[in-house]
DNA sequence: CTACCATCCTGGTTGC
DNA sequence: TGCAACCAGGATGGTA
């Protein structure tokens, strides 16, 4: 699912409805997620106030007035409703509703449920297991073409497998790293350690432009992805080489009957989309 | 370290 | 039309 930019979208969909507002009532409808939410969940919420909602790679961060933090990840099929009608009925897997003082109601669905939320302190935010190990956020100031360079160097795994390893850079989900690496001009096959220096400088370049184009374009649309407004994301208009199997390279000029255009193939069981000609 | 696989779930699409 | 297989934006954990 949502990669960086769709859950940059919901965080700043949901900022209006949840920044300064109070949590009147939670309603927990099933004991687990992707995993058990924690003891005692809504009731810990209630009553709380939601000072600020931050995005740390592809998690949602509701910093509450005690000192806790609501940890939320959206999985594969996550979504933020925000109900233009606090009276309408919950649809199949709403399973965590958030009412503000104000009337406002945020509904968390997940129809595969691979997502997760949490309670954690604020002071342990940055040991939480989920992320402590995470790499640099793509769009601060840590990430650059060095910083990249050297969390790849000596890894003998493909750059697209190293890109969609949230250790390396943190964010990044399988469209993005298919339209950065296309940008960058680089195989997705290509050993990580051989991207350095200027090939590297591409990529973190390459990285930082599409993510924050696409932010701009209010994040992709697939099946399940909305705005937390409803409305639709754009930015799969503008893919590249993304769900592009067959069609002609954006890049390349060359005949589609003679190149055949962008090809698929799957690596570590997911689809990779690219032009063989463009990227080496 | 690396690759590979299974796993958690549901639902839409494809192919016979 | 029916039904099964396959596929999907994520991420962990186990094995060899």
């Amino acid at each position: 699912m949502p990669e960086l930019p769709e859950v940059e979208t919901v965080c700043r969909g949901l900022r209006p409805w949840l920044e300064g507002a109070r949590l009147a009532e939670v309603m927990q409808r099933r004991a687990d997620l992707r995993w058990p939410l924690p003891d005692g969940f809504a009731a810990r919420l209630q009553g709380r106030r939601i000072e600020r909602v931050e995005r740390r790679a592809k998690y949602i961060l509701c910093h509450l007035d005690n000192d806790e933090v609501l940890l939320a990840h959206l999985g594969m099929s996550g979504r933020m409703v925000v109900a233009a009608d606090a009276d309408a009925p919950l649809e199949p897997h709403d399973h965590i509703v958030l009412v503000t003082d104000a009337g406002a109601q945020v509904r968390f669905n997940d129809t595969r449920r691979f997502g997760m939320m949490d309670l954690v302190p604020e002071s342990g935010l940055e040991r939480h297991w989920l992320l402590k190990d995470l790499g640099p956020e793509p769009l601060g100031n840590a990430f650059n073409g060095p910083a990249l360079a050297a969390k790849l160097a000596g890894r003998r795994t493909p750059i697209k497998a190293a890109l969609l390893d949230q250790k390396t850079v943190a964010g990044l989900g399988n469209i993005y790293v298919c339209e950065a690496l296309f940008f960058a001009r680089l195989s997705p096959r290509r050993l990580a350690y051989t991207v350095q220096g200027r090939r590297a400088e591409s990529l973190a370049h390459a990285v930082r432009e599409v993510l924050t184009r696409a932010i701009a374009a209010g994040g992709s649309s697939l099946r399940d992805y909305r705005q937390s407004n409803g409305e639709l994301g754009y930015f799969q208009h503008d893919w590249a080489v993304y769900d592009r199997e067959g069609e002609a390279c954006p890049g390349c000029d060359c005949e589609i009957a003679a190149c055949g255009g962008i090809r698929r193939m799957v690596q570590s069981g997911r689809s990779t989309f690219y032009c063989p000609r463009r990227q080496r």
